[in-house]
DNA sequence: CGGCCGCTTCTTGCATGCAAGGTTGTATGC
DNA sequence: GCATACAACCTTGCATGCAAGAAGCGGCCG
């Protein structure tokens, strides 16, 4: 009944997976016989797996001699916020557009982010705070994908992958000021609701920083 | 003495000429036989070639039926416009950042953006529309490049490869008007390396819509 | 005349074979 | 002891073979 999944995309999520995970530590050197051995396939589907993590730099392929996973680079999570806080303003900025149609959407939106905070308080109380990691990157995407900008769209989810692989391995504490980042959550919902894109701009910033430093554990001394 | 590039690599670079030029056009159905037969080569690498353009999103592969060229979305030109917009924000944004090292990067960027400028003149004398929107291409990616985020320099690749299939076919005349667009070239030029980047979106966003305007064609009248 | 079934043909998915290129380790000459 | 050349091994790049699945066409039956 249940359809496997073709053995090129079971490649492709293992191999992605591990290397998101750290389970393949950057800088090691991997060989498509083996990876293809370890999942019992052929080197065929593995190396159409590498071939789409090189596109999206997560491998670097060498010529005639593996693939090397590459490593995080210095100022990954400053760029990556850059960019989240470029994207999701210009997707506030479009869906303040006047228009019927981002009306309607922003009401929409105003529904998911409101079920997805009640979600997220759930998680604060439980202290959970990887359900809770999962739960703000569905928030902010839902307000990217409203906007409607397919590419905007589709970017956005490789920067959640990359971020993801840096959150892990630093589990960071403190799930005891995740109830902050809710609270800016519904008012950055409120904002966008309302079609204030200024405001909502201002307010992104100091939350990305905050939910960064958070989940990073870097939330103040010890 | 010439390496002659890989076969992947020539199936991925003509195959994707071809679809971006239109060559291809949208919803033409493509057998991975028939395109490897025609640039004599085996399937292997056509097969790569298609995926890596599906992972672009300018293919669309159906499991057992072959690759279908995607058509360009109602509004990608919108999208586009709207991304670079905050993506070239951004990258101003940051450069405008007092750390030295920035500073040094502005030096260098205003020494590329003139250099670019000077030759878009000759572009626009030379009423060379497709000249100049190579030169303008770069004018802007280097902006963006500067900025010393790879995460959207890589992005913003993608975006300009997109633009590119939506400006061939219409080579849109008014090439009288070239010169408007270098002035404002010399503007953004000059409000980044000052590191004024309010003033430079303000700027960046008019300029956007009228370069858009004119390589499109849609000038005005005619 | 209409609908359905099966066959033929096309397509890709994946496995494997072969060869070329690169790296490493060793042995030899100095 | 050091450098160099050679050989064995390991890697991928690409071609091809084979089979599974999908679509379309023809014939047959109702």
């Amino acid at each position: 009944m249940t359809a496997t999944a073709p053995a090129a995309r079971r490649a492709y999520d293992a191999v992605k997976d591990r290397i998101l995970s750290g389970s393949f530590p950057a800088g090691e050197l991997l060989s498509e016989v083996e990876v293809a051995h370890e999942l019992a396939l052929s080197r065929t589907p593995v190396h159409e797996a590498f071939l789409r993590l090189e596109a999206e730099d997560l491998l670097r392929l060498i010529p005639r001699r593996g693939a090397v996973v590459v490593p995080v680079p210095p100022h990954e999570a400053a760029d990556i916020l850059d960019v989240r806080r470029a994207l999701e303003t210009a997707a506030a900025r479009r869906l303040a557009t006047g228009t019927p149609s981002y009306a309607a959407a922003r009401e929409r939106l105003a529904e998911r982010l409101s079920a997805l905070a009640t979600e997220q308080d759930g998680h604060a109380a439980a202290r959970d705070v990887e359900a809770f990691a999962i739960a703000d990157e569905e928030f902010h995407r839902a307000i990217v994908t409203a906007s409607g900008n397919a590419l905007a769209d589709r970017f956005y989810a490789t920067l959640a992958d990359r971020q993801r692989r840096m959150t892990v391995g630093s589990v960071g504490g403190r799930p005891e000021h995740l109830p902050v980042l809710v609270a800016e959550h519904r008012r950055l919902a409120a904002l966008v609701t309302e079609g204030d894109a200024e405001a909502f701009e201002e307010a992104l910033v100091s939350h990305l920083e905050a939910t960064h430093d958070l989940l990073l554990g870097r939330g103040g001394g010890r």
